[in-house]
DNA sequence: TTATTTATTTATAATGATTACGATTTAGAA
DNA sequence: TTCTAAATCGTAATCATTATAAATAAATAA
């Protein structure tokens, strides 16, 4: 099931892949729809949403869950974590993390078979940063 | 805005509250409505999700947003990470982790305020190994 | 204790993200 | 070139969550 291979490689699906190779801002279905539609005007967003899931189950691309409503996608497949703005959502990589250390012994407490991890930090995006010490100044 | 205090103590939030602090199950907004519903018959839905918004804004509660739709919240307020089942999106509490140390000046490229961090392992339960075990056997 | 004020509740409608559907098109094998 | 399953498009449906407006009730003061 997961890592199948792709079966037809479409102009939609190249053009997906290729745009989420080509940025580092780890982009939601909507925001993806929106470059490709500059390249394939007729395309529609229910082949971005059915793309990008073919392309995660293919290991091609990763996505991120956090909070907050839209899926985000990745196509940077090395090892890193992220950070997340809670003001304005912008996620950055945190690249060159040691790796985390958990000791199997004390996950075996559950029982499950571990697969992974996932780490994510939140914080304040320096742009937000100032607008939040902006406002605080005049208003409030 | 946030940590604000509770303004009224209504029957509705005293049992929400209640039966979030009475499980270890982690509850998504829809199963504490099934679970409410039977001391209060006549919540509604929007109570719930309301209740929930603000005992996470007072600080009594925790909201986890994980993948897969639905948020859950979590009473358990002492510092601790999660494990979830790919398979059957159970949660289950990781206690005595030991405190991962990102050093402030690997995340300092960033630029942003760094606020905290969330940790959290997938795998697959017991449950669903034996579940999955059983159908390779047979089937396919 | 009663009246008053305003947060809260209920029921329902609206929204936003994602998925499903059916008719049509097309990639890639034969 | 033909053929067929896979993919697309446009749209409708679904799911989780949030908003709305009228009715109710908690907490404060009279």
């Amino acid at each position: 099931m997961k890592n199948a291979n792709i079966q037809r490689m479409t102009d939609q699906r190249r053009v997906i892949l290729d745009e989420i190779r080509d940025t580092k801002s780890h982009p939601t279905a909507d925001d993806l729809y929106r470059v490709v539609r500059k390249r394939l005007p007729k395309i529609s967003l229910g082949t971005v949403y059915r793309n990008l899931d073919i392309l995660t189950n293919a290991g091609l691309i990763n996505k991120l869950d956090f909070g907050s409503g839209q899926s985000r996608y990745d196509a940077n497949l090395s090892e890193h974590y992220h950070l997340r703005c809670v003001e304005c959502n912008r996620v950055v990589d945190v690249m060159d993390m040691p790796p985390i250390h958990y000791d199997r012994t004390v996950l075996s407490q559950t029982a499950f078979e571990i697969i992974g991890h996932n780490l994510e930090f939140v914080g304040i995006c320096p742009d937000c940063r100032q607008k939040l010490s902006d406002t605080s100044d005049t208003s409030e």
